[in-house]
RNA sequence: GGACGCAUAGCUCAGCGGGAGAGCAUCUGCCUUACAAGCAGAGGGCCGUAGGUUCAAACCCUGCUGCGUCCA
């Protein structure tokens, strides 16, 4: 079979990803007994894929079809996560835009409605770019978050863990969106360092001429204020304590109080306490039994317990309390002050610290089960320093917020009785109340975190609550990959639901992915308009090369700083491999399958199978430990420096001449070329694929997707015949060399002379190889150096000349003589330093020293003969 | 403030106890009938800095400097 003479990608593309989805080669097979599971990690409805993703979907890829290859039965799981908060926003802005209209304009179903057809529309998008990408999921199992059935395990899990104590509902301080309208859990806060301002207000003393000053961040939020706080070992306000100040503008009365969270450094040591709207405050307010008092409403304006501040936005209301300050000479003074700042992390608005009635995840008891999981080593994070930061976020965890006000979401499966207030809590809708029997309910308004939903992921996704036969072979899944920024959020809250409901971690390998950056280091994003779109590289090179690039680039614990330079290095290579291959297939006329026999092959074939040998076991193991680096380097210098340069270069002579010779070289060609497409079809699926069905003896109904990995084979292992390629090797280069520096084209042959003492030389061994990669038109044995010759090799045992009569240059000849001496001396020098030390020759291990001993010997030979070459130089 | 990571050729990085490597870029020569998306050759590095461990350190340990990240 012929192929074309380029290679052009895309056609190739669609066509396999057709045929593999509709021959159900990305489903599990049934028969065998040994599984390899990955669920995805589900991306957001609201968006398109970025290079993270690609770099992340890559690797699973490649993790799926290599397991597959293996013989195992093999499931990849894609789905996509509804994504509460972001998806809301994106369809809300959408709707202004599309239709003017507010969320508050629809009804709570016209507004779901219109959210699930964009979801609809999304869920269609990601699938596009997933198999874009080439990715092997088994699509017949494909899942959303907010499916039938993951809705059901959200409330079943709701509830157990309510009846459980481990939820509850309280009235804690929580973070705010303004802007999104809904609570934050604490890790959807992001703290950013501002340069801010702290002001000193001035507190007047009850019944004195005297004040107080205290120094805030935040002034608008005196209003607020139910107390001033000292530390306890202060002795500057040790009077002050349990007197009262006149909170300024309000008149209230507020005392002060002491207390060990006040930091006697900071400011003036002296703080002011607003329970309602500071998390440390609320602490001081809960120990102390002070008053807490609501300032701002959702919108982040004061509400009408500020007086004339009523109705004022938050920034406002700064700007105006600090002019009324200052107005009765309250202000003391203002300096400039770096803190830090939460901001939401789907829309960057200041978040507003928050006392509010919400519903929470105890959480402790869960983290302790979650630790004791990576300390047991049942999920193992790599690279490994991902686990300290896992247990620190553990160590300092608090209880989650999981209630969120919004309507996109899994609305949160509590019934409240209008009538005797009992609480209903049940996985089926409740009609009448358990308690007093009244249909007077009301469900809770709220939805649950995305993140609730997702926790549930691994097993949500194969049928739990139902006991199914996914289930059964597919859990604990085995690896999980997933970036860095997401550990808390999701691999730490799956490996605690894992532990709580299916008594089992969800996964036993965690893979955390490199994070991409832009060739500069700088994160990508949209704001910078510094991302590279995948679906754009893919237009432009194709899939393979940039599945290969990512993974060439993804080494263990680096972040990858993305030069779109490298796709147009690794698209020639995937042209290399197009190319090599139609070589091959132009040169099988007469072709004919034998098995390979070690009588029939010469030096060449023996290196190129024991370094094939050697590729299958690098290459194996680097999947395993998760170096797809290594494994893609692997690949990329054995194809193209050792089976392209060297390899088919030195047997294009034999394959001219029909004999059972050429017949050797056909089929080492073929195996070679075999193994190696498949070594290379979890990087580079399409291409491999494509070429893999030119070969000989392929059928049609065959598909490399799903053929065997290839194996170590003892019986194609040379260590002898590797070592003579290798010397045949340095003196073709010695050749090359010398045209080179010479002036002389490579291509113009020449005679060469070799003198030896030994009977039998690489160069006897290997004749014809050599004269065909060197352009050596005659070689004979010398008795002598050859007079006006260059010197191409000097080695053990052998001097390899190449008489140039008129045309040597003796400058040239002399400096390239010398220049091989210094070296030759340099290592002479170093090897003898060694051996005349005492505690090397003591103390380093046997195997060393005999090493160094043979290596000095070496290198005073070569300085020996390179000496007396260049004295002789005529 | 607490924790972590990184520093190797001009650029991007691999190597992580016994010979400093790759790609890109640069320079030289070549259309050698698979591939000019190619072939052959060359130049370029006190492996951040100061100590320590070791017979032996780019590699292990400590301090410092610079850059980055996470948590508070």
């Amino acid at each position: 079979m012929d192929i074309g003479k380029r290679y052009t990608p895309h056609e190739l593309e669609k066509k396999w990803y057709a045929r593999w989805k509709d021959e159900g080669a990305f489903q599990p097979s049934k028969d065998k007994n040994e599984s390899f599971s990955i669920v995805i990690p589900p991306p957001n409805i609201t968006g398109k894929l970025h290079m993270g993703h690609a770099l992340n979907l890559t690797i699973q890829d490649i993790l799926t079809r290599y397991k597959r290859m293996k013989g195992l039965s093999t499931l990849w799981l894609p789905g996509e996560d509804h994504a509460g908060i972001a998806t809301q926003h994106v369809v809300e802005k959408s709707l202004i835009q599309t239709e003017g209209k507010r969320r508050s304009q629809y009804s709570r179903e016209e507004f779901l409605k219109k959210v699930w057809e964009w979801a609809d529309t999304y869920k269609g998008h990601i699938r596009e770019q997933i198999m874009a990408l080439g990715c092997s999921v088994d699509w017949t199992r494909e899942r959303f978050t907010f499916d039938e059935g993951l809705s059901r395990a959200v409330r079943k899990v709701f509830v157990q863990l309510y009846n459980e104590s481990l939820i509850y509902k309280g009235k804690y301080i929580v973070n705010w969106c303004p802007s999104c309208g809904t609570v934050l859990a604490d890790d959807e806060v992001e703290h950013v360092d501002e340069t801010g301002k702290l002001y000193y207000v001035k507190y007047p003393i009850k019944n004195s001429d005297r004040f107080i000053t205290v120094a805030t961040t935040r002034p608008e939020t005196m209003l607020g204020d139910v107390a001033l706080a000292v530390n306890p070992s202060d002795q500057r306000f040790k009077e002050l304590v349990g007197k009262m100040v006149v909170l300024p503008l309000t008149e209230r009365e507020i005392p002060v109080i002491a207390d060990p969270y006040v930091d006697k450094e900071f400011g003036t040591g002296v703080v002011k306490i607003t329970p309602a709207h500071d998390p440390n405050d609320y602490q001081v307010g809960i120990r102390q039994g002070l008053q807490m008092i609501q300032i701002m409403d959702n919108t982040a304006k004061m509400t009408e317990n500020c007086g004339r501040y009523a109705g004022m936005d938050r920034y406002a209301a700064r700007k105006e309390i600090l002019k009324d300050l200052e107005e009765m000479g309250l202000l003391e003074k203002t300096e400039p002050h770096k803190h830090s700042v939460g901001h939401c992390y789907r829309c960057d608005t200041t978040v507003e610290p928050f006392l509010m009635d919400q519903w929470f995840v105890r959480m402790k008891p869960l983290a302790e089960k979650a630790k004791e999981v990576v300390k047991n080593q049942k999920t193992v994070f790599h690279p490994e320093r991902w686990e300290k930061i896992y247990y620190n976020w553990l160590d300092e965890i608090r209880d989650w917020c999981i209630s969120r006000q919004l309507w996109w979401g899994h609305r949160i499966p509590v019934w409240y009785c209008q009538d005797c207030g009992h609480i209903n809590v049940s996985e089926e809708d409740v009609v009448s109340c358990a308690k007093c029997g009244s249909k007077n309910l009301k469900q809770d308004e709220d939805v649950l975190d995305t993140w609730f939903s997702s926790a549930l992921w691994p097993f949500s996704t194969m049928g739990w609550p139902d006991q199914t036969e996914d289930l059964q072979k597919f859990y604990p899944t085995s690896v999980l990959v997933t970036a860095f920024d997401i550990i808390f959020f999701w691999v730490a809250r799956m490996i605690m639901m894992g532990e709580k409901v299916m008594g089992q971690e969800p996964f036993k390998d965690v893979y955390i992915t490199p994070l991409v950056r832009d060739k500069n280091g700088r994160k990508m994003s949209k704001s910078l308009g510094n991302g590279i779109d995948p679906l754009e590289v893919i237009e432009q090179y194709g899939t393979d090369p940039i599945r290969f690039t990512l993974a060439i680039l993804a080494a263990q614990g680096r972040d990858i700083k993305l030069d779109p330079a490298s796709f147009e290095t690794y698209s020639k290579f995937s042209n290399k491999i197009w190319n090599a291959t139609r070589f091959i297939l132009l040169n099988l006329d007469g072709y004919e399958k034998i098995e390979l026999q070690p009588k029939d092959l010469r030096i060449e074939d023996k290196w190129i199978l024991t370094r094939m040998n050697q590729t299958i076991e690098k290459v194996s193991s680097a999947i395993d430990s998760f170096d797809f680096n290594i494994a893609a380097k692997e690949l990329y210098d054995f194809f193209w420096y050792e089976l392209c340069d060297w390899y088919i270069e030195a047997v294009k002579e034999r394959l001219k001449n029909e004999s059972v010779d050429r017949t050797s070289v056909q089929n080492t060609l073929v195996k070679v070329l075999d193994s190696s497409l498949k070594l290379m079809h979890p990087f580079m699926p399409f291409l491999t694929e494509e070429l893999w069905h030119a070969l000989p003896g392929i059928s049609e109904e065959q598909m490399i997707i799903s053929a065997l990995w290839p194996r170590y084979d003892e019986k194609f292992s040379f260590e002898d015949e590797t070592s003579v390629f290798s010397k045949a090797m340095e003196v073709v280069r010695g050749i090359r060399n010398v045209k080179a520096e010479m002036n002389i084209l490579q291509t113009k042959c020449v005679d060469i002379k070799y003198v030896s003492d030994q009977k039998e030389t690489v160069i006897d061994q290997m004749k014809e190889q050599i004269m065909r990669l060197g352009f050596v038109s005659n070689i004979e044995r010398s008795q002598a150096k050859p007079s006006r010759a260059a010197t191409a090799y000097v080695g053990e045992g052998m001097e390899v000349y190449i008489p140039l009569g008129e045309l040597i240059d003796f400058d040239a000849e002399k400096e390239r003589l010398e220049k091989a001496k210094e070296k030759a001396l340099k290592d002479v020098e170093k090897y003898q330093k060694k051996l005349q030390n005492r505690d090397f020759l003591e103390r380093a291990e046997e195997e060393i020293i005999e090493e160094t001993r043979t290596k000095l010997e070496d290198s005073q030979n070569q300085y020996d003969k390179v000496l007396k070459i260049l004295q002789e130089l005529t």
